[in-house]
DNA sequence: CGACGGGACGC
DNA sequence: CGACGGGACGC
């Protein structure tokens, strides 16, 4: 199933099809690939849509969960990074060590939810000047056209990485709704009749611009126009305020002015599995530092081995199945915020669940939301429980 | 009914 | 007219 907005992975490797078994076989002919084109690795991935806060080391964890990571980068600004630890562009590398956990990768993050974003897996390819500035801007398209229909429109003359239409605002909340609810696939969506469509090569988007811009679509009365899209880099975005990079979680805690550093709308993390009125109510609470019970919380969390964790909120989940693994955990949890690091507690000798886990959260905001929305839920045919971490142990 | 890890700063 | 949810190749 594919979320919305997502698009269909193209297969990275042009000339292999979906029914090639699983190639668990080395025996792959790289080298004697037609076409020029460069050898492709098969165990480096490029991970885009990354939640701003997502850490190197959130993400290292979060690819760890599928085998051993060779390397891990997060792609930051360097021009921020002068006063700051850089801002996060939002897409980095993960090569790991091995190709069939690069393809287990893909086929088990993909389109994972974490946070408002939906994060996207694919194999990187090599990178070189070509793939550079491939990036179109359409606008005049027929508000009838749908995502399909631009990609055939322009598929003749590429290979296309992404393709997107633009919605109406209202729309676009609509559908982010349905989507961190999970059933938001397809969701009809009033287009603004621009888009955007990414090619592989630079040529590519150079040929499409010649042979498309200022044409009609078939079935229109209005040309279009095709040009390179605004590069991100020196956009006149509204510089961020300075308190974003200071203490960006005070401002969303405290409930103050809002400013989403990219100056869009604000998300609000609607709970998957809770009605809105539930999850806002659990919100509020969350807000509520200095209740007392959030004092006693905090008191208790200082204590060795409870929640309050290092730099983060570590939480118990219990009644897990035998067969959970790490994902699950990343699923469950994302969505509501910065997920740290997950962990399903397994059997030495059967390596099966022993039916709890952990969750370590950034934020006690987020850490609250989640456990309220998450407490109670049935998974599978069991009830989760989950709370804050004590200090309960055999050995105690 | 069942229920809170593990690796480890490092002097 | 229009610029994304999301700065796609190592910032």
């Amino acid at each position: 199933m594919m979320t919305n907005g997502m698009d269909t992975l193209p297969q990275q490797n042009g000339s292999i099809h979906t029914n090639s078994t699983s190639s668990s076989s080395n025996s792959h002919n790289s080298s004697s690939q037609a076409g020029g084109n460069q050898e492709e690795s098969k165990t480096n991935l490029i991970v885009n849509y990354l939640p701003q806060t997502m850490t190197q080391e959130e993400i290292r964890s979060l690819f760890s969960s599928i085998g051993d990571v060779e390397s891990c980068k997060l792609i930051r600004d360097k021009v921020t990074e002068v006063l700051f630890v850089g801002q996060s562009l939002g897409y980095g590398f993960v090569n790991y060590h091995r190709p069939e956990d690069a393809e287990k990768a893909i086929n088990t993050l993909n389109g994972l939810r974490l946070q408002n974003k939906t994060i996207k897996v694919s194999f990187a390819r090599p990178s070189s000047e070509a793939i550079k500035g491939a990036n179109l801007y359409v606008s005049g398209l027929p508000k009838n056209m749908a995502q399909q229909d631009l990609e055939n429109l322009f598929s003749p003359y590429g290979r296309i990485i992404t393709s997107r239409i633009l919605c109406d605002n209202i729309t676009v909340l609509f559908s982010v709704r349905q989507f961190v609810g999970g059933a938001g696939d397809n969701i009809p969506c009033l287009s603004k009749g621009v888009g955007f469509i990414r090619f592989d090569q630079r040529i590519e988007a150079e040929r499409a611009i010649q042979e498309l811009n200022g044409t009609i679509p078939k079935g229109s009365t209005e040309p279009i126009t095709v040009k390179f899209a605004n590069n991100p880099s020196n956009n006149n975005k509204a510089i961020p305020p300075l308190a974003a990079y200071l203490a960006p979680q005070a401002a969303r805690r405290f409930g103050g002015p809002i400013h989403h550093p990219t100056g869009r709308f604000r998300y609000i993390p609607l709970s998957p599995l809770s009605s809105t009125g539930k999850t806002m109510l659990a919100i509020n609470k969350g807000l509520q530092r200095y209740s007392p019970l959030a004092g006693d919380i905090l008191a208790n969390s200082m204590m060795p081995g409870n929640a309050m964790n290092g730099s983060g909120w570590c939480i118990f989940v219990y009644n897990l199945a035998p067969e959970t693994e790490e994902n699950v955990l990343w699923q469950l949890f994302g969505p509501f915020g910065a997920v740290q690091s997950v962990k399903v507690i397994r059997d030495l000798q059967t390596n099966k669940c022993k039916g709890f886990g952990f969750v370590t959260m950034t934020n006690y905001d987020e850490a609250v939301v989640a456990i309220q929305s998450l407490n109670g839920y049935t998974l599978g045919n069991r009830v989760l429980q989950v709370s804050f971490k004590t200090n309960k142990s055999k050995a105690s």
